[in-house]
DNA sequence: TTGAAAGCGCTAACAA
DNA sequence: TTGTTAGCGCTTTCAA
C-alpha cells in the first residue's frame, strides 16, 4: 500500500494525499474527508524511509552504549528517551560490549542510515576516535569524558570525590583508603582518584601506598581490595570505593572480620546503585543522576538540532552525597 | 557525497560503484581500485536509507518495552543485541513507559519505518493489540504473554511458582504466604497467583485469606503486605513473593519484629535481582534468565525474516531456583 | 565487463 | 485549491 495506491483509490493526485498526511497545503475538506476515509480503510501507514530520503530528516537518533545492563546505562536511556520521544524522535540503539573499535564503527553505520544526531556515552577516548568524531558533521553529544570542541555532558567525577573525602576528614577521619579502578577509565578511574588524593594533600593528610588499591567493578574486587589493605598493613579508619559494588565487597570483608560499620571502620560508594539502599547498614553514596544527564545530553542535542551552533558546551552534571548509615 | 558523486570522480556510472560496495557483478580490478580510492578519500558512506527504499529491507528490528531501566527490560535487550548485532541488525527501540496506548501506536510507528520485524515485551493484551497484531504482516515475536496464533517466548511463570512453593512445602512447611501483584499483569499477577494457590491445594494445605497480600511493585509495599498478614490473624512460617523487592520489603519488616530468618519466617522472592545476593541474609529466589529469553525471541525472529514460517511456536523458558540463605 | 534507464515511495517547486 | 514534474540516493533489469 503506498500514496500512489490511496491517490487512485481516493481519485486525487498524490500531492494531494501528501497534503492530507501533512496537514500542509490547501486540501478541499470534501477531498481531505475521502482520502481519510481511505487511508482508513486501507490501514495505510506512509513509509518514513521514503520520506526521509526527500527530507533529509529521519527524525532518528543513534546513541551508542558501551553496555546496556547496567544502571548507568539504562537511567541514561531513561533521560534521553524522555526528552526525545515527545518530539517525535526514535532512539537507534547500538551497543558496543566494551570494544573501542565498535565506536568508531558504530558512528560510520548510524551517519550511514541517516541519523538526525548522535548520542555517544564514552568510557574511554582516543586519537582515531576523536577524529571520527571531527568529521562527523552532524549533531553530536559525548556524553561521559570531555572533548574539546564537541559538545558534552560530563560528571563531575574530581570533585565529588573531592567531597567525599572532605566529608569524611570533617567527620574526624584521618585514615582513608580508596579502592579504585584502572585509569584507563578516565573519569571513573583517573578523575576519582585523583578528586582523592587532592582532598588529602589539601587537608595535609597523609597518604599510604597500601591504603590505595585497585579492583574491577565487581563486588568480589571490593573485598580483595580490602583484604590486600589489612595484609600490607594497618586497616585505615575509613574507605572510599569508587562504586558502590566495590563497598559492598568492602563491607562484606569488614563484617567477616567482625569489625562494625561504621565504627571500626566506615564506608562508602558512589553511582547511587539501588541495591546501596538495601544493604546493611545501608550505603553512603554519591548520586549523580543519569537521567539528569540524559536528559541534558538529549537536551543539547535538540538545541543543535533546531539550529543552533552549540559547539563546546560541556555541562558539569550535577551530584549529591546521600549520607546514610554507613560512616 | 553519494553514489553520483563518486562515479563522477572515478568516472565510471554509479552502477559501477554500486557493485564494487556490494561485491556483486563484474567489475574489472582497475576500475575496482579506483573506485575504492575515491571512496577512501571522499569518507564516503552509502545511504542506507536510500538502499532500503529500493530493496525493501532496512536491517533494523524494532523493539517495544514498557519501561527500560529495569532488570528485566535491560537482560531482555542484552539477548536480543546479542543475537542481532552480529547478523547485522540494528534495534530501533521504543518505551511505552507503561501506557498501554502506546504499544499500538509503536506498532504502527515501526511499521512505517519499515523495520524487518519487531520484538514486543507485553506486560498485558487486549483486543485492540490483538487486532493490530495480527494485521501487522511483518515477524514478530511477543515476550513476556501468550497469543494464539503469534511466536512468542514467555516464562514458565505458573510453574516456577508452583515449583517454589512445593520446595517449602518439601521443607516441611504448612503455612505458606503470598505477595502478589495486581492479575492484570498476566504472567507476574496472575500466573504466579495460580501457581502458589495450585501447589497448596495439590498438597492439600489449607488457604488462608489473610496469608495472600497484593502490593505493587516496590519494597516498601511489601513491608506492608506483611505487615498487613501480621495486622489480620498470625504470620505463616513462610511467604513468597513474586518479585525480590516485595521479598525485601516483607524481610525489612520480619527484621523490625525481630524475627530472625529463616528461622521464625522464611521468605523467597522471584527475579533474581541482583540485590538479592547482597542483601543479608541472601534471598532465595527464581531466576528467569530474561537473557535467555532475548536470545530466543531474537532467534525466533530471525528465523522468521530467512522465510521459515514460525507461526504459533511458543518457547517457554527454562528457570532454576536459586536457593540460598532465606528459607 | 560496463552503463543506461527505470523505479522504490515520498515531498516540493511550479504552474494551472 | 489541485495536479504535474522532478528528484532524493540507491539497486536492478536489460542491452551493449
Amino acid at each position: 500500500m503506498t500514496i500512489n495506491e490511496i491517490a487512485k483509490r481516493a481519485n486525487v493526485s498524490r500531492t494531494t494525499v501528501s497534503r492530507v498526511i501533512n496537514g500542509s497545503g490547501y486540501v478541499r475538506d470534501e477531498l481531505k474527508k475521502r482520502v481519510l476515509q481511505v487511508i482508513e480503510e486501507t490501514g495505510y501507514i506512509p513509509s518514513e524511509n521514503a520520506k526521509s530520503l526527500r527530507t533529509k530528516k529521519t527524525n532518528i537518533i543513534g546513541v551508542i552504549l558501551p553496555k546496556i545492563s547496567t544502571e548507568t546505562s539504562s537511567r541514561l536511556m531513561n533521560g534521553i528517551d524522555q526528552v526525545l520521544a515527545p518530539k517525535g524522535y526514535q532512539i537507534l540503539l547500538t551497543i558496543t560490549n566494551q570494544e573501542p573499535a565498535k565506536e568508531i564503527d558504530f558512528l560510520h553505520l548510524l551517519k550511514g542510515r541517516n541519523v538526525d544526531g548522535i548520542i555517544l556515552l564514552a568510557t574511554h577516548i582516543d586519537e582515531p576516535l576523536r577524529e571520527e568524531i571531527k568529521k562527523l558533521k552532524i549533531p553530536f553529544v559525548m556524553v561521559g569524558q570531555e572533548m574539546a570542541g564537541t559538545a558534552g555532558v560530563v560528571l563531575d567525577d574530581f570533585q565529588a570525590t573531592y567531597d567525599l573525602v572532605k566529608l569524611f576528614i570533617e567527620r574526624g577521619h584521618k585514615e582513608i583508603g580508596f579502592i579504585g579502578v584502572t585509569e584507563e577509565d578516565r573519569a571513573v578511574g583517573y578523575l576519582r582518584k585523583l578528586g582523592y588524593l587532592k582532598a588529602l594533600k589539601d587537608n595535609g593528610l597523609e597518604i599510604k601506598h597500601h591504603w590505595i588499591q585497585e579492583g574491577n567493578f565487581d563486588a568480589a574486587s571490593g573485598f580483595h581490595a580490602t583484604e590486600n589493605m589489612a595484609d600490607e598493613g594497618e586497616l585505615p579508619s575509613a574507605i572510599i570505593a569508587v562504586t558502590d559494588r566495590l563497598a559492598i565487597g568492602a563491607m562484606q570483608y569488614a563484617k567477616g572480620q567482625g569489625l562494625s560499620i561504621p565504627n571500626q571502620l566506615a564506608i562508602a560508594g558512589m553511582g547511587a546503585s539501588e541495591i546501596s539502599t538495601y544493604i546493611e547498614p545501608q550505603l553512603t553514596t554519591v548520586d549523580f543522576s543519569q537521567v539528569d544527564a540524559g536528559v541534558e545530553a538529549a537536551g543539547i542535542l535538540l538545541e543543535q538540532l533546531s539550529g543552533q551552533k552549540t559547539d563546546t558546551v560541556t555541562v558539569k552534571n550535577n551530584y549529591r552525597i546521600l549520607v546514610r548509615e554507613s560512616i
